[in-house]
DNA sequence: ATGGTGGTTCAACCA
C-alpha cells in the first residue's frame, strides 16, 4: 500500500501533472496540500475517471487539503481540532480501507509563518501546539496512523543545501524546530529519515534563482508514523522527477510503502 | 543584488 504526500500548489494548474503522477505509480492514498480551490471547484470528477474517491477540504484561493485513495473513505475529521475559531483549511484526516486492514491518515499543510515579525509566526507555532494535542490522542488508537504534508519546518541543517540562508526563516527558527521534535519525542517516527539517515532527501526547490538546476532544496514536506504504521512498513522515498516536468510544482511527491494487503 | 518566480484572482496575497 503505497501513500503519498504532495504539495501541488493550485489544483487547477497541476490537474495533468496529478493524474500523469496517479497513472504512473499507482498510489493507493495520495494527500494533497495547497489545493487553492474551494471544494466546489474541485475537478474530483477527473480524478475519480481514473479510479480513485476524492475528499476535500479548500477554500478559496490559498490553503485547502485533500484525500484521494483507490478504496473507501471513511470517519473523516474536517479542521484540525482546538481551536473552532480557525477558518483556514489546512487539516483533513480519515480512515482509508485497504483489503484485510485500515489506516488512519491526516493530510495537513501547516502555516508557514514567515516573516517570524508578524503575527503568522505565533499562529504557526500555536497550530504545532494544536497538533501536538491531537497527534498525542491519535496514539492511544489501535491503528496504524500516519501525519502527512506540508509541515513548513526543516528539522535539521542535513534537511537543506544551505542550512545558513534559513536561520532567520519560519521554517528552520529554533522553536519550529522544536515543536517538531516534540511531535517526534511523542512516539511518531519520520520515516523517510529513518530509511534514508545519510541523504538530504529534499522535497522543496524554490521556483526562484534556479534553485531545482542547483539542487538547492530543503526537506519540509514529511510522513510521521504511529509505531503501529512502522510495523507494517517497508520502504520510503522521494519522486524527485516530477519537479522536472513542465510546470512543476515547487514540492515532490513523499511515499511510503506499507506491508498491508 | 532588498530582486528573483509562480498560483489564484483580478490588486493583492501567499508561498
Amino acid at each position: 500500500m503505497k501513500i503519498v504526500t504532495w504539495n501541488i500548489n493550485g489544483i487547477k494548474a497541476r490537474l495533468n501533472g496529478l493524474t500523469t503522477y496517479l497513472k504512473e505509480t499507482s498510489p493507493d492514498v495520495v494527500c494533497l496540500q495547497e489545493i487553492k480551490s474551494m471544494d466546489a471547484g474541485f475537478p474530483r470528477e477527473a480524478i475519480e475517471e481514473i479510479g480513485y474517491t476524492v475528499v476535500t477540504h479548500g477554500q478559496k484561493g490559498f490553503n485547502g487539503v485533500a484525500i484521494i485513495a483507490k478504496s473507501d473513505i471513511e470517519d473523516i475529521i474536517i479542521g484540525l481540532p482546538g481551536d473552532d475559531s480557525d477558518v483556514q483549511a489546512r487539516y483533513l484526516e480519515a480512515t482509508v480501507i485497504n483489503g484485510g486492514g485500515a489506516v488512519r491518515i491526516a493530510s495537513l499543510f501547516l502555516p508557514n509563518g514567515n516573516p517570524i515579525d508578524t503575527e503568522k509566526f505565533p499562529y504557526k507555532l500555536s497550530w504545532m501546539d494544536r497538533l501536538e494535542a491531537h497527534a498525542r490522542e491519535l496514539l492511544n488508537g489501535e491503528m496504524p496512523t500516519i501525519l502527512a504534508g506540508d509541515y513548513n519546518v526543516i528539522p535539521q541543517p542535513v534537511d537543506a543545501k544551505r542550512p545558513d540562508v534559513w536561520t532567520g526563516d519560519a521554517l528552520f527558527q529554533p522553536k519550529s524546530r522544536a515543536a517538531f521534535r516534540r511531535l517526534v519525542n511523542l512516539g511518531w517516527t519520520d520515516y523517510l529519515r529513518t530509511c534514508h539517515p545519510d541523504t538530504p532527501e529534499y522535497t522543496f526547490w524554490d521556483y526562484q534563482a534556479g534553485a531545482w538546476q542547483k539542487d538547492n532544496g530543503i526537506r519540509i514536506d514529511h510522513l510521521l508514523l504511529s509505531p503501529q504504521a512502522v510495523d507494517v512498513a517497508q520502504s520510503a522515498g522521494v519522486d524527485r522527477f516530477t519537479r522536472g516536468w513542465e510546470k512543476p510544482s515547487d514540492h515532490v511527491p513523499v511515499w511510503v510503502e506499507l506491508a498491508l494487503s
